[in-house]
DNA sequence: TAATAATAATTAGTATGACAAATATATGGA
DNA sequence: TCCATATATTTGTCATACTAATTATTATTA
């Protein structure tokens, strides 16, 4: 049973080398922002609009840290919090022309910084690895629907 | 190329889900510890006495994050550090009584708590995730000259 | 041997992650 | 309408990462 330790161990391991080979790449190349803003960036930009709560769900962070990264962002003026129009609790978070760009600079980038940790991998692979690790987040699911990345 | 971004923002949440649930059912059972102070733990059981660099290989913790949580622990008395023998700029951690007994006290539990991640998978599937996770480990080794752990 | 470089550990600073609590607002039921 | 409850966000606290810099010591080398 000692061995299911090791597997946490590996996927823990693995999962922060993955991380911190990308924050290693954004610095050198000065990028300007931590790989976990640039998710941030991608969704607003593929989903347009979001509320800070819808937002984190996208991006698989709690709201706590959510906030914080959005301030960060907000400081670094990549993006801005705008009034909800029907409800005064919540914020919109909008990517700013200046957000936008900074996307359009370092799309390339960082999909080639990205690719480096997938090399010797085969489509048998990638689908191996989808599943069996969709299986793992099923396995310890609170409460939530189904929320299996399948892509 | 962007699946790439989603295969490592899917390690990155899952990594993250299995240490969350399992540091949750550490909370709720009232160990008293945290997952990582559990692993240098173990480690120290299993090879005994290290310098705090070669903990932190073996834990795949660099040396600040080692020095902080092994403080933790020493708070906790469950480890000690001790002089090293031959070289004064170094640290002996060493598992107290304490410690060893805190390990025969949860270790059951603990492979419990994991083996719950780890359902619906069969051995096939543990040799490919295996196989995958330290190939990317290995794909990102060079850039940053740092430790590879055999996993 | 003296100067220099390398190493083990620590400290400092920033970012993320988890959880709890506080605040403001919204919603639903009596 | 009033009140209890739910929700979105923020704040606080502790722990973990990573980087850079510092300190003390050891190793190297001119």
């Amino acid at each position: 049973m000692e061995q299911y330790n090791a597997y946490s161990f590996l996927l823990d391991r693995t999962a922060r080398r993955v991380k911190q080979y990308a924050q290693y790449q954004f610095n050198c190349r000065e990028f300007g922002i931590t790989v976990d803003q640039w998710a941030i960036l991608k969704n607003l930009k593929q989903y347009a609009d979001l509320s800070q709560k819808e937002l984190a769900e996208y991006c698989g962070k709690d709201q706590p840290t959510l906030t914080r990264i959005v301030d960060l962002l907000v400081g670094k003026k990549l993006v801005e919090r705008r009034i909800h129009p029907t409800d005064r609790r919540s914020f919109i978070v909008h990517l700013t022309a200046a957000g936008d760009q900074k996307i359009e600079a370092l799309s390339n980038s960082v999909n080639e910084i990205r690719m480096q940790a997938w090399q010797n991998l085969n489509e048998a692979d990638f689908e191996h690895l989808k599943r069996i690790l969709n299986t793992i987040y099923t396995n310890l699911e609170l409460d939530n629907g189904n929320t299996s990345i399948d892509g």
